[in-house]
RNA sequence: GCGCCCGUAGCUCAGUCGGAUAGAGCACCGGCCUUCUAAGCCGUAGGUCACAGGUUCGAAUCCUGUCGGGCGCACCA
């Protein structure tokens, strides 16, 4: 917020100093201005007029002098410019610049960090879209997590969002599941039985054909349609997703089914759309996609010579669906198993006639379990791998979520389950939320002391005037940009490391100065810092999806 | 072989548009509870930003190549 207004300011000297011919405006939009790394350079540093020299060919020190002294009369802004290093010009801040940042955030309260950049623009965030084959693994919750957080980012920028579960009850995969569960069925009630040879061998197999034995007895036994065993999997394996979900605390707004896909027709009006453009033949007995007109390495086969499509013809007409239901923005978060699909799907979109940039594709690398220092291996198929559920009945909503989102996408995860079971210190969820109890707690002992708040209005903000206190609010006023950024890059890590920064300062705060003293008017102005300090974190903790306890 | 991602402290990782002296947590070692929550704080130590070139005022960041790890490369999804 402060920074913007600088920045305008500089804009605005920049336009002046091309007015009055000091340089051209080669350099418009091309300079930035940033917090310095190290104490010492001031608040905020600009590095205009090193670009300028660059594109003009001149001192970078002559065009900084020049830039100070158009700078230096806004006294209510800047206590004092500098020239440093290279270059860079340093601005100063004047300290009750960064003390007018409270009222904003308290007034604000907890609509602070929320913002209209979006402009309502309407989002679809595609995620999870696990095949009701099994209860979601700890990959799924990564993925769980990471777009349910992004889609908040975006819900707090302004953008309309939709959250959207794609699935396939309809695939080979279903009816392995199927046999999968008639085989354990029949080897329940001591019956022969032959298990698909890649068939699904985890104990909730086991458990469905149970509570289908407790409901149907054996009259199943002779049943020749496998549809039967498939329903009731799915439904009990939806169900339980949806539960493991539901803990997660992620509700979405839209399942949709591939399904439909078909019966509407819309598969295969996209082959008719890609024949009619040239971009589709026949060859071998096989539908082909002419990836190759597309900017593809290859052409792909969209339906087999066996008449089944493969997975790129529904992704393709979903996708088109998509943009059809009016969304300027998609969203599609998968892990990173799925790379190979995107190009496709992305060319289809643009061979049907739709605008691919679009689509912003979130591609998370695997997560990678370790207990005991070993490194748990994971597989659907095999029964050996971690639920989502297993994993929250160690750790908790909380704990998971914080970990899934502390490193960004592109990164592999390593989640220590000894760490993140271990409710310790080690544990940088609690610390964050340690240090909103413990805001909390101040306001009560505040209020037991008679220390009272009072109006904003007349708070007496001038006395907030150590480092550590102009620290706090510095951070607090980069809030809203952060939440901004994190949400247009889709980053929500940012938003993990930017609350464990504002935590660790308030720690150091609270244990270097007294907040309720016998002064009552210092008492009050920090008081309120305080409470800032606490929006900020709990308005944090609420985009992520973190609860933020008033006690611990 | 080809494509994408990663390589930063002992470990796990940040580092946004190329900025000044490289950042945090954990682990290790040493301190701090009679006063607002010790799930906390303070301090010490820890680095050839994988390697080699290139681009420029300036590179962990951009480009090329090499090495190492992961994931893909079907008429599976």
């Amino acid at each position: 917020m402060i920074k913007t207004r600088l920045k305008t300011l500089i804009d605005h000297c920049f336009t002046q100093g091309v007015e009055a011919g000091f340089w051209s405006v080669a350099a418009a939009g091309a300079y930035s201005l940033d917090e310095p790394k190290h104490a010492g350079q001031g608040d905020l540093a600009t590095n205009l007029a090193m670009v300028v020299a660059g594109k003009d060919q001149k001192n970078p020190r002559t065009i900084a002098a020049q830039l100070v002294e158009m700078l230096a009369p806004h006294t209510d802004l800047l206590d004092k410019v500098e020239i440093a290093g290279p270059g860079f010009v340093n601005c100063y801040i004047n300290k009750s610049v960064w003390q007018s940042v409270l009222p904003e955030v308290c007034g604000q309260d907890a609509s602070f960090g929320l913002s209209k950049i979006g402009q309502d623009k309407k989002v679809l965030v595609e995620f999870v879209s696990a095949n009701p084959t099994g209860p979601l693994s700890v990959g799924h919750g990564r993925q769980a997590v990471l777009g349910d957080a992004i889609a908040s980012l975006l819900s707090a920028t302004g953008h309309q969002v939709t959250r959207e579960y794609y699935y396939n009850d309809a695939g080979r995969q279903m009816r392995v599941l199927g046999e999968s569960t008639r085989a354990r069925y029949l080897e329940a009630l001591g019956l022969p039985f032959i298990f698909p040879e890649d068939g699904y061998q985890g104990q909730y197999i086991r458990d469905i054909a149970q509570s289908l034995i407790e409901e149907r007895g054996d009259s199943l036994k002779d049943e020749p349609d496998v549809m039967v065993f498939k329903a009731k999997a799915e439904q009990v394996i939806f169900a339980d997703i949806n539960g493991t979900l539901h803990r997660l605390g992620i509700v979405f707004d839209n399942y949709y089914n591939e399904h439909s896909l078909y019966e509407n027709g819309l598969v295969d009006d996209v082959v008719a759309s890609l024949r009619e453009k040239g971009l589709a033949y026949d060859q071998d007995g096989a539908v082909w996609f002419k990836g190759t007109e597309c900017g593809l390495p290859q052409d792909r086969v969209i339906i087999k010579s066996t008449g089944e499509p493969t997975y790129r013809l529904p992704d393709m007409a979903y996708h088109r669906e998509k943009f059809k239901r009016g969304f300027d923005w998609m969203v599609d978060i998968f892990g990173s198993d799925h790379i190979a699909t995107v190009p496709d799907v992305l060319a289809g979109v643009k061979a049907l006639g739709y605008d691919p940039t679009k689509v912003t594709v979130v591609l998370h690398q695997f997560v990678t379990l370790l207990r005991d220092g070993q490194q748990v291996k994971m597989s659907t198929r095999k029964a050996n791998f971690v639920t989502v559920d297993e994993l929250l009945d160690e750790v908790g909503a909380d704990v998971a979520r914080f970990f899934f989102l502390m490193r960004k996408a592109d990164s592999q995860l390593e989640f220590d389950l000894d760490l993140a079971t271990k409710t310790s210190q080690e544990n940088p969820v609690y610390y964050v939320q340690y240090a909103h109890a413990r805001l909390h707690s101040i306001r009560r002992q505040a209020e037991a002391k008679g220390v009272i708040l009072g109006n904003l209005e007349d708070a007496p903000l001038a006395r907030l005037t150590l480092d550590d206190e102009t620290h706090l609010l510095k951070a607090m006023a980069a809030f809203p940009a952060l939440v901004e950024g994190a949400a247009l890059d889709l980053a929500p890590h940012r938003l993990v490391f930017f609350l464990q920064d504002v935590a660790g300062q308030f720690h150091s705060y609270y244990n270097k100065h007294r907040i309720v003293s016998e002064d009552a008017e210092l008492s009050r102005a920090r008081l309120w810092l305080a409470m800032g300090i606490r929006v900020v974190l709990r308005n944090g903790l609420a985009l992520i999806g973190v609860s933020a306890p008033e006690s611990m």
